[in-house]
RNA sequence: GCCGUCGUAGCUCAGUCCGGUAGAGCCCCCGACUGUUAAUCGGGUGGUCUGCGGUUCGAAUCCGCACGACGGCGCCA
């Protein structure tokens, strides 16, 4: 048995060889049959002549659909008649299951699409993807692995938020009432405490109607926390978890990411360090562009296009003002009126792929802040433990995984990162 | 939360403004063709026009309500 990557690479021309997998594509011209398989490794064309096989096998081959799965006997040939420059010309060919007619043709409206994404993730597109996307979960991990990051878990069923503002879904648990994670933080930073470097990889939940093209209600987040360090090492870490990222997709999914219209060279090129500027900064650098921001005001979607418009690399901005900041965030020293936080911007549209701050250490501070959002602190009490028994400077971040996969891929929806993505409008199939 | 677009055959759409009893291409089925590349050519099957209500002699078409989906903004990763 071999697979069609292998056929594809030469590695079997000439020889006699038994391959399967689904139809792809068929032709018949009359005394042949035009038989486009595919497999996980690509796609290739059978040739079944009526001479060459039994009456059995080409009625099968006439007659089999698209998605029928097939096991096909014969001999590998290089033809330049054949699309990808080989084919097999069939001695046998037998049909393991004739498959019903497949839903999906050409002309495809997005809608469609997703509502047979079951079917649909057998596309070269989509498996493409996925297999870009291994290789981006495997670099993470890595990454953290590598740098003396214990990989932790929290839990997925919470009993409050972390963030204020974000909605959480709310599940029923016996009658009382509990949240999906929206994010690990508070978890994280009792954790860092015990085990001072760590990280996770896993879903977060956000209930939140985001009808655009780089939201998700259920995504996968890789969150760091680190003890004894300042905003400026997570940042470091930041980078080089997303160039790691890059720098593996660029030597491994070579084929995938020119499919998908990235070169290797502009991921190879994603290295440490990007283009840093403080959030003051990045004010002006939008004002010579003729946009205006009203101190104190988050960038949004606009803001950051323009910011990383023509950029090759992912942009940091640094030193948001604390206003409307998530309360564990530190305030800097050097101006209370701005915290200790920063964002990576990709381009392309793909906006914030990461957010982190170094995390304020004083118990007094957070109470405030935590009043301030008209949260009740009591209801965080075992969290604001972490500022009783060794309160450490300390920071971490929240990457998008789906974010930076869309970015690395190109793509112009983040649903397309996923298997079977979760929006607003659909948790279906 | 706000704004917009759409819903007609398995799929992609026309028909809706100007009401008269349902169309095309693809898919699928049958036939022809021994090198097709989304093959081609001939023939055929296929529809509660999203749902409910209203106006009308008559509604896919006009009016109202509902449901569903898609797109954009806000918020975030």
């Amino acid at each position: 048995m071999v697979s069609i990557g292998e056929i594809l690479k030469g590695r079997h021309t000439g020889k006699v060889v038994e391959l399967r997998g689904w139809i792809y594509r068929t032709r018949t011209v009359g005394g042949k049959a035009f038989v486009v398989i595919r497999d996980a490794t690509g796609i290739l064309q059978a040739t079944i002549s009526r001479d060459a096989v039994s009456p059995e096998a080409f009625q099968a081959a006439e007659k089999a659909l698209i998605e029928s799965a097939v096991v096909v006997h014969g001999k590998v040939v290089a033809d330049k008649r054949a699309p990808g420059g080989y084919e097999i010309q069939s001695d046998d060919f037998k049909v393991v299951h004739f498959a019903e007619k497949f839903p999906i043709q050409e002309d495809l409206s997005e809608e469609f699409l997703l509502d047979v994404r079951h079917l649909w993730v057998r596309s070269q597109k989509m498996t493409g993807i996925f297999r870009v996307r291994h290789t981006v979960f495997g670099a993470v991990h890595e990454y953290f692995r590598e740098h003396g990051f214990w990989e932790v878990q929290p839990p997925m069923i919470t009993p409050a938020g972390s963030e204020g503002g974000a909605t959480l879904f709310e599940v029923d648990y016996f009658g009382r009432k509990a949240f999906l994670t929206q994010s690990w933080q508070l978890y994280a930073e009792a954790l860092v405490l015990a085990m001072e470097k760590i990280y996770y990889v896993g879903p977060s939940f956000r209930a939140e109607k985001s009808r655009t093209t780089r939201h998700l209600t259920e995504y996968w987040h890789a969150e760091m926390e680190e003890a004894w360090v300042g905003m400026d090492a997570v940042i470091r870490h930041a980078e080089g978890v997303i160039s790691q990222a890059c720098a593996l997709v660029a030597e491994e999914r070579v084929e995938e990411i020119v499919a998908l219209g990235r070169t290797p060279e502009f991921l190879k090129a994603v290295k440490p360090p990007f283009e840093r500027m403080t959030y003051d900064e990045a004010l002006k650098v939008l004002k010579a562009k003729g946009i205006e921001v009203e101190w104190g005001k988050d960038l949004r979607t606009l803001e950051e296009r323009a910011l990383t418009e023509g950029k090759s690399k992912p942009v940091i901005v640094t030193h948001y003002p604390r206003v409307s900041q998530a309360f564990y965030k530190a305030r800097d020293p050097k101006h209370p009126d701005l915290v200790l936080g920063f964002d990576v911007i990709g381009g392309d549209g793909v906006g914030e792929i990461v957010g982190g701050s170094e995390r304020e250490t004083d118990l007094e501070t957070i109470k405030k802040a935590l009043l301030e959002q008209g949260e009740d602190p009591k209801a965080y009490d075992w969290y604001l433990d972490s500022r009783r028994f060794g309160s450490v400077q300390h920071a971490g971040f929240g990457m998008g995984m789906e974010r930076l996969i869309q970015w690395i891929c190109k793509l112009g929806h983040i649903r397309d990162a996923v298997p079977f993505p979760r929006t607003p409008g659909r948790f279906s199939p």
